[in-house]
Order: C-alpha cells, then structure tokens, then sequence
DNA sequence: ATTGAAAATGATAGTCGTTTTCATTTAGCG
DNA sequence: CGCTAAATGAAAACGACTATCATTTTCAAT
C-alpha cells in the first residue's frame, strides 16, 4: 500500500522519501483531525530527526492531491481532515475542544437548494457547531475577559 | 441613541468615550462585516488619532457585550459580524471574496435535531458555503501553488 | 550501477494578524 | 472637584503560518 501511494503521487509529480511515508502513514492512521503541531509531535516520536517544516508542507501536500482538506474553526489553528465521500460537518466541543464529525447529507442537499434563490454557485459546505459535549455540558465555566455580559442564547453566525 | 447605548454600556460596567463611539457608529453604520483593518481605515478618515488597539479592543468589546461576533472564513482574518436574531449562514465568494448572509432558520432546526443523536449542546451555529458569487461565476482561475491536482467536486468539511 | 535534474528536507528566518504591555489620559461616580 | 477604574495609543510581544536556502535524496534516463 506504500507502493500504491508512492505511484499515486508519481503520477502528480512528486516523490516518495522515508519522511513523507512516515508522516502520510502517522496522518491516515489516525484517524481525526490533526494541527501540524499535533502531527509533528506524533512523527517525531518515530523519529525525532523530521522537521517541522516537513510535516507541515506534506499536509499541505495531502491537501494538494485531494486527500484531506484544512478545517478552520475559530481558534487560530489550522487541522487537517481527511477528505471522505460523505459530507460531513463538524462538532466542536467549546470546552474538551475535541471535534467531533457528524453527517450532513440532506443539510447539504437543502443548502444547495438555498443558494439557488441567492444565485451563488456553492463549491465548498462547512457546517460547524459549536456547542458542549456529552462529557462537557457544564458549560459557562467562565474564564471571562473582564465584562460580565452574556446572553446565552444560541445564536448564527 | 448615543446615549442608548452609553446607558447600556454603563451597565455591563464599560464607559463610554469619544473614540469608542466613532467606532461603535462606524461599525454600526456600516452595516456589513468587517475586519480590524477595514474598520480602522474607515475611523481613520474621521479621526487619525485613533489608535489601531482602541479600535481591536472595541471590536471586541462590541462582541463581548453580545451586539457582534467574530467570523473566521479560513483566510486569517477574523471579521466582525452583527448579531442579528434572525440566524443566517455566509455566503462567502472565492473570487471576489465579498461574504453574503443567507437565512438558515429551518437549516439550524434541522440541525439541531440531527445534533441531538450525538447527545451534543449546541451553542452556535456556523454555516459557511464558499463558491462563486452571480459575477464571478468563472471558478478556476487558478492561480494555483504548483500542484495539477484538482477535485472540483463541491464536497463538505 | 551511475549520473544529473528535479524535488524534498531541515534549520532558520520572515511574515502578518492578533494580543499584551505600559505609561498616560479620561470618564464619571461620590 | 477628586479619585479610582477604565480607556487610550504606541510599541513590543506573540504565535501560527510560510518562505528561503544550502544540502541531501529520489528516480528516470543513461
């Protein structure tokens, strides 16, 4: 199966090194979401001779040859989500911030619907809820910047 | 309704300043999103002594007390939103990177629901579509980082 | 096997938006 | 007024991401 992704990337123009199988390998096995920080750490206990740029341009690469693409919630950091054929949104839990994938298949079908009305052309659907999980229902668990202001009802951004 | 306002800010334990209500009209006024760059610019041209954090810090202040929140497509800049009570998605062109609200109330119902199998909270909703907006319609004008590969298949993150 | 061009690597430095710091000024209650 | 908490503006710090560059490696063509 290395074979087979050293040919897959052949045919896109690019080579297989020790490295870049070590880090698709650490991404594909894993099987959530990952930042380059997350994945370096996780490459480098298999060998800590890697470079930080290295992962983070092979995730760049998967992204590339349409394997995985950058999920963006709010938080500054970039992860990197393994492309599947079932669309797919994102759970994000404000407090454990594990994210969590849900599916979406008729939500996309009726936004696709939507957009029609505004004459928009839809290309990429992301869905992201932000909200508390099982484990984290608490919620309010205020580290807050100083105001006292909070209306907690769930609103659309 | 400057004094509305100041009234209101009183309360949460915030004061109300010159500056602070060029910013608030401006960013009110203006009644699409914007970052702290744009809303620095626009308050400069009224008043060039404003300093580009008074400006940041209102920005976040407008969000703290719940009349705004931040909106992070994936290009690293972070936009200011008004909160509306009618919940709505973006609409967020590829090209002509203009960002359009569209109305989701029955979207968020559905999704809602659909959350409640993962026994998740949701608090916030974020619905974003990229595409391309009625006079871009082109897509692909590639202006690519050197990689061939290209999936135009719309698929959901 | 050898070679040579293209690509990959790793360290480091640069970029850019965001956030903090700090000295000074201002708001607004008493 | 006078005082304290908050706000301001300039500048520096921060942090994630991206680019640079010299060196090494891959791999197709000899």
């Amino acid at each position: 199966m290395q074979t087979e992704m050293k040919e897959f990337l052949r045919t896109k123009g690019f080579k297989m090194t020790p490295q870049r199988e070590l880090i698709f390998r650490s991404f594909f096995e894993l099987g959530k979401h990952v930042s380059v920080d997350e994945l370096y750490d996780r490459v480098r206990r298999q060998d800590n001779t890697v470079g930080y740029s290295t992962v983070w341009r092979n995730l760049k690469l998967i992204c590339r040859v349409g394997l995985a693409e950058e999920v963006n919630i709010g938080d500054g950091i970039t992860r990197y989500d393994r492309v599947t054929n079932i669309p797919h949104g994102h759970l994000y839990c404000l407090k454990c911030k594990e994210l969590v994938e849900f599916n979406v298949e008729q939500i996309v079908g009726m936004l696709a619907h939507s957009t029609a009305e505004y004459n928009f052309t839809p290309e990429n659907f992301k869905i992201e809820i932000q909200g508390y999980c099982e484990n984290c229902r608490e919620k309010e668990s205020d580290d807050e910047t100083g105001g006292d202001a909070h209306d907690a009802t769930a609103h659309t951004s």
